[in-house]
DNA sequence: TATTAATTGAAAATTATTTTCATTTAACAT
DNA sequence: ATGTTAAATGAAAATAATTTTCAATTAATA
């Protein structure tokens, strides 16, 4: 019952409340990648009465403390760009001004096959960015 | 003037406003990547009246004809997961039931080192995920 | 120039997230 | 066990992002 999670947030000083172990154990029984509201729901019976707020806060916290995985998908992330390139091609985006270089020559294939034989997933696309900053932020100067 | 994308919208039986026009120069314009807020700012001037609606209509539209990339930076995807592995892992994620999938050996340190000569970039990290459909899902049992 | 379906913008509605603040409580020290 | 206290909670309001609705406008075509 006390997982992981709960121990690393007693190490660190935490308050380790009844919401907080319904929330955790939400997330080590889960397989599914969770939004706030879907723990939220997966709540209602193990801890009625509980916060949405308390929800996001704990998923803060666990996060801020390297606990938790986040994964990207559909379209939640809104920042467009032109598409410059035809072909299959990924990003390397400065976190400094934005600027996003595009890239190709990926070669994703082999451990794309490798990952569908291993779990037995049809594997329909894959999402890689490269992140960091430019020579013009290196520099200082913001452009 | 009439860009790509323009002639693009253009062959799809699209009318060519001047608003869409203005949000096309503001994307093709620009090296960075833009939310709907973004590109709203800077059509202040062009294209003063713009209904930030209509930024959001032009992004999709754009977006379902192929002409524009996503990028997907920060925490503005907020779906979790308990972190399961300690090491240095990334996703395999189902698109039917949400199920992840961790595992390791991206072996992207050479195409970083590539890219970081070739751009002049400091790269800081990577995101990469797969995304499919796990074996459960294939059979069609929703799980 | 007239027609018309597509497009627009204002406003309201919806959804996601954060802030504020008074109340409660887990952890610790008696 | 009991008291103390800083941390945590929940309700409600605030903020932010996105979508829907609908009447008015307009680009494209005839
Ligand atoms: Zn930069
Ligand atoms: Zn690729
Ligand atoms: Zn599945
Ligand atoms: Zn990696």
């Amino acid at each position: 019952m006390d997982s992981e999670i709960a121990l690393a947030l007693r190490n660190k000083g935490c308050k380790l409340t009844p919401q907080r172990k319904a929330i955790i154990e939400v997330l080590s029984g889960s397989e599914e990648h969770l939004t706030a509201a879907d723990i939220f729901a997966r709540l209602r019976d193990k801890q009625p009465g509980i916060g949405l707020v308390t929800v996001y806060r704990t998923l803060e916290l666990l996060q801020e403390n390297g606990l938790l995985c986040e994964v990207h998908i559909g379209n939640s992330c809104r920042s467009y760009l032109k598409r410059r390139s035809d072909g299959h091609h990924h990003h390397l985006i400065c976190r400094g001004c934005g600027r996003v270089v595009d890239f190709t020559g990926c070669e994703l294939d082999s451990l794309q096959k490798r990952l569908s034989q291993e779990t037995g997933f049809k594997i329909e696309k894959h999402l890689l960015e490269f992140m960091g900053c430019c020579s013009s932020c290196l520099d200082g100067r913001e452009d």
